[in-house]
DNA sequence: ACGGATGCTTGAATTCGTCAAGTGTCGGAG
DNA sequence: CTCCGACACTTGACGAATTCAAGCATCCGT
């Protein structure tokens, strides 16, 4: 109810409604077409679990990173990590290593064929679904510069 | 590579590349804010699992639905949507019935609490991310005019 | 009325996620 | 220097979510 006094009252729609119905929009499309299938389709695709990816993105080929500075980007336990580690381990797409100074860190580094493997990952995340590219060129300019100013975040992608 | 012949040259934006970006748009705003928070976040809340929230979405008020239908909106194994409706069954959110037509065939359909905590979950989940809140009430406005385009598929919202 | 298809359930296996302990290492207070 | 607590990771147990393979009851075309 209550919004900051001095708000114009002549204009129909609060900011929060707007800011609702963005959200709708945006939410709904990808409910309806992204969300549910992007992750498990692309990881049926590239043989590899959504797990993987996710871990997979936050690895930056040829930078060596912490499992805890991992376990606190995928906003998961400390465990799960080790377990997601393990597995990527297996099929070859990172190695562990050590760091000098504090030998109780373990690093986890993309391996060519991990760093290749991202790139496939990012490559097939990026590719638009269909309802997009059916849309006319005009409504997707006008889109793609109003979207311009979202935040995206410390994006995984590039 | 080969794009349609025919395709202006002089624009310097082909359509798949618009719709690239506009994806990109979205997505990232997504990966960085809301996807990977969203449900998880609002199931801690309202006491319930990702998977609850999903099946809750698909079941019209008062309108019981096949278990088959079911698992077909979910994208899932007839197993799953087994596990997921007992699970939904034990905390008195729906109830089984069967068709007089068919006695294979069992249905699913919402009880008066299933429909209040599936009312609850959508309201929630329309909440927009404080993101877009913080934006110009212009930038707003002119995404909203231009998302409108976005095709909506088969909502489960309203 | 028989045999195959259909709709759901059950059981085993895998992935993902959290919590509780356990192991090895670091670093500061005495 | 030596403990002792803190820290980084691992291990194990368990629950949630998902898939596959079988199984059971029912339906339907021949």
């Amino acid at each position: 109810m209550a919004y900051p006094s001095g708000v114009a009252k002549t204009r129909p729609a609060s900011k929060a409604t707007l800011a609702a119905d963005v959200w709708r929009a945006i939410f709904g499309f990808f409910w309806s077409t992204g969300a549910r299938n992007s992750l498990m389709l692309v990881s049926q695709e590239l043989g590899v679990t959504p797990g993987h990816i996710k871990a997979l993105l936050e690895l930056q080929p040829g930078q060596p990173r912490p499992m805890g500075a991992l376990a606190d980007a995928l906003h998961c336990d400390a465990s799960n990590a080790t377990w997601l580690v393990d597995r990527l381990e297996e099929r070859a797409l990172v190695e562990r290593g050590t760091v000098p100074t504090d030998r109780r860190v373990k690093t986890v580094v993309l391996t060519p064929l991990g760093a290749k493997t991202r790139a496939a990952v990012i490559e097939r995340l990026n590719e638009p679904p269909e309802e997009l590219l059916a849309l006319d060129r005009e409504d997707l300019e006008e889109m793609r510069a109003a979207l311009a100013k979202l935040p995206q975040g410390p994006p995984p992608f590039a």
